[in-house]
DNA sequence: CCAAAAGTGTTTCCTTTACACCCATGC
DNA sequence: GCATGGGTGTAAAGGAAACACTTTTGG
């Protein structure tokens, strides 16, 4: 549909809306899940904490205005994340301007370069979502409700999808992602379970057998112990999809304390 | 947000979109899950068959919209359905009237009454989804992706909650929730271990203990073999939400055919 | 009587869990 | 050496699947 046509409907059968796009952008940063935010600096809720977000143009694709705001906020190129709709968020009164329906869309970067305010924002800052979770911040609009229910989705995508790959840069070690998993749930995993799973899951392929070489390039640099593979992603494995990861269940039970070594006159 | 309002936004910046919402109904019939489909009577598409759909009002909830569009259709009263929201499908050019932003709903009813066309529809019909899965009906606009992702919802859902109740009338015996699984998935459950499973689960309490009474009333009229006791939702479940259901998992490993009994000089 | 549906009992097998333990590195 | 992270082995516990079997109805 190009720009200039024109519409052959009567807007009391056919209200005129606008419809916005906000995107919640996850990444982990201090072993954390944190939620990408911009201060607003336009009216209304001037001031306050917002996703980011925006207009959709009237011959862009919605998907497209998301990748659009996405790249604006945070300076990447496409294709660095996973990006995939949440839902739409239309409450009458939600904007005091208009009738806005808003698309929510939710993303994985590995890493957010934050960017001082591009277009309307006056900055922008990664927040813990616990912030968020425990109500410790006041966000604009219904954002707050977005944001938690992109936290939930973003939780059980990982269950049962290789997504966790995302939050890594391109090739990882099995550790780096078993850290994933402990910051989005806050919990503690079974190292050498979860090796066992990545492997046998048939989602994750080595691409390195660990050596003792330097690690070069954009290979995670050694900090301590014994040196690691790398691993990525299956060529086969369709990232969005199930099934993929019969990973530890990171939030079911939670893992006891290690047992001490029972004595012999047990 | 009261009709008559004036808009305070330049079009320019912010450009109208029209808002639909659009419906999949699904019931169990003869066995087989359904979707409510109505024959199209107005252009565009005129004559093929879509989903139940329709703009939403300038004052009205997007939900309240998908719940007045399936009572309008079907007859039904509000409440006697499960009834959420899918996504939003909003490419250019998916309507060629105008640009317009479809926000999709699917229901779960226990019946369908199908009117004859209310509003706009021609005629309406429950169609077999495995009609739509193969390729059989030709659809208006993207109603085909929107029927195969709320199918794919409605299927995931069922795995981890229990909303397969709503397939059934508000008491139902564990063989009518079981016959809910095989038709939603096309396959045979056991009965033993089924029945196992859903009085384990918590999820659901007996109503009505096995009687050789009359089964009068809503219940379902006896047809043969022994009394099965009556069932309904425990107070405390939430339908919607995780974790209900340790169900058998109906898709996952097949069932193989039942093995003869082993012979003794085994 | 037989067929069919409801409901229970039981065995077998497979997966998950909780570790113990060895390996390779930096300090 | 010692602490730390990578990676493998394994025994025990728990749960799912298969299916035999009993109960109660209609025809």
């Amino acid at each position: 549909m190009a720009p200039g046509v024109t519409y052959d409907y009567d807007p009391h059968d056919y209200p005129p809306f606008a419809v916005t796009v906000d995107v919640a952008v996850f990444t982990i940063r201090d072993d954390a899940l944190q939620v990408l935010l911009i201060e607003r600096g336009n009216e209304p809720y001037l001031g306050a904490w917002a996703l980011p977000g925006g207009f959709v143009k009237i011959d862009e694709d919605l998907e497209q205005a998301a990748a659009r705001e996405l790249a604006e906020e945070t300076g990447l190129r496409a294709g660095s994340w996973h990006l995939e709709q949440l839902g739409t968020y239309g409450a009458p009164g939600r904007d005091p301007r208009m009738r806005v329906v808003s698309v929510a869309y939710w993303a994985i970067c590995a890493e957010v370069p934050v960017v001082r305010g591009g277009g309307d924002a006056a900055a922008a800052a990664l927040t813990p979502v616990e912030e968020i979770e425990r109500g410790r911040v006041r966000l604009a609009f219904d954002h707050e409700r977005i944001v938690r229910d992109a936290v939930e989705r973003t939780r059980s995508k990982l269950e049962y999808t290789a997504l966790a790959a995302k939050f890594c840069p391109p090739e990882f070690t099995i550790g780096q992602l078993r850290r994933v998993y402990e910051a989005v749930w806050n919990t503690r995993l079974d190292p050498g379970n979860f090796q066992r799973n990545v492997q046998e899951s048939g989602a994750f392929e080595k691409r390195i057998e660990a050596t003792s070489a330097p690690p070069a390039g954009s290979a995670p640099p050694a900090r301590r112990g014994r040196p690691a593979s790398l691993w990525s992603v299956s060529e086969s494995t369709v990232l969005d999809d199930r099934p993929a990861m019969p990973l530890e269940r990171p939030p079911a039970k939670r893992r006891r304390a290690a047992r001490r070594k029972p004595t012999k006159d047990e």
